[in-house]
DNA sequence: CGAAAGATTGTAAGTACTTACTTACTTTGT
DNA sequence: ACAAAGTAAGTAAGTACTTACAATCTTTCG
């Protein structure tokens, strides 16, 4: 067996070694989920060279420091969350179903938290740090999207279909309950202690108190 | 000026010392606001003698560990939460008057947030992290408040005041639009930019779409 | 009343360990 | 032979916590 110059043994043979991008796509995943678990300063890089299979100085291979690889992942989960949402929205303009409009949004929110929870942690514990790059999610798709569902509401109460409720608050109430269930399963009750549904009856009722609080009386 | 046996100068006469009970909620305070603000790994004992204006070593005076500071903030502050709660669902339970009970419960759970930022952020963070006093929080406090919202609800539905909504989903509505309105207003939109309505009016708007949407048709 | 003793508060300096990151080499694959 | 992946060992700085003393305040006693 060969003999390092300190006198160690060299790594034995193994099998195929990886190519740089699935070894930077290993590191990321292991990453993201301390990251999502831990938070920033939580998290050290020895524990993800561990969860990832590698040795520490292969991290700095592929990202500068550790906030390189941090932004990185934020970056790209904030830019995952709301492909989707577009879709719902074009569809509800064109149809002007309200139920299934809210119905679908509720479901979609409620399915892609559920899918993956790294999300939502990642979500908060970038924002009580106070990371830019949670400040730039806000301030574009989730201002963009708000202002969508708000005008929606605004247009139904102008044509009649909802009463004159505030568009602004009637979308915060909306996104609220919604948002709110899919955080309290992740964060505080995930065996559903407090309300055992699955997502799709959730959000059902949830979307049905909601269309009932702004339709007309 | 007198010398210390390392020859460094002693520190000169100051004003009066402060008394250990003193010097403790000072640590206290200092912490709390940077625990709430980086979290327990984020926070370094340094940084809090610091902002408390006191010597490291001081705090190893009051508490064993850093953790052992932590774990009384989170205990003190989440005992903070409810006390208040509890004398809003007496009146209801007697008077049954929906609209002040869930007006006067929304316009507590803002004011307090908008009172006191530290407990939201703190409260996230310890959920974050896994912390077990959140858990116990969580098993006690938030479950007897919302069973005691589930069952309230419950009973205007026998009463007839309300339709037949799943009770626990319907609390769950109600909380969610609250609590996630001051929690963005906390964490991700402090200006305002969204909604930019002070807190009763949207306790108003928000109970009035929760009670149209429970509302006997 | 004042000095001395004791209790309490305060702190500089240190300890043992951990951290993010770098270096210089080894091993593997083309 | 060269490029790319992998790693042991290291560096400089930082961390939570401890130690041993200094300074200040209170109590006791003559």
């Amino acid at each position: 067996m060969a003999v390092t110059r300190a006198g160690l043994k060299a790594r034995p043979k193994k099998q195929r070694r990886m190519s740089g991008q699935e070894r930077r796509r290993q590191i990321v995943r292991a990453a993201m989920d301390l990251f999502a678990r831990k938070g920033f300063k939580g998290t050290t890089t020895k524990e993800i060279a561990l969860a990832a299979g590698v040795n520490e100085a292969m991290i700095f291979r592929h990202f500068p420091t550790k906030g390189d690889l941090y932004a990185a992942i934020i970056d790209y989960k904030m830019d995952q969350c709301c492909e989707w949402i577009s879709r719902v929205h074009e569809e509800a303009a064109r149809r002007k179903d309200d139920r299934t409009m809210f119905l679908e949004l509720a479901r979609g929110i409620l399915a892609f938290h559920e899918q993956d929870g790294t999300f939502m942690r990642l979500l908060l514990y970038s924002a009580l740090e106070g990371h830019e790059l949670n400040r730039m999610f806000f301030e574009t798709q989730v201002v963009e999207h708000f202002e969508f569902l708000a005008d929606y509401i605004a247009q139904r109460v102008r044509d009649g279909a909802f009463r004159p409720v505030n568009p602004r608050v009637a979308a915060r109430a909306f996104l609220g309950m919604i948002t709110h269930h899919a955080q309290v399963r992740e964060l505080f009750d995930p065996q559903g202690r407090l309300l055992n549904v699955d997502s799709d009856a959730a959000a059902a009722e949830l979307v049905d108190i909601f269309l009932a609080g702004v339709a007309r009386r």
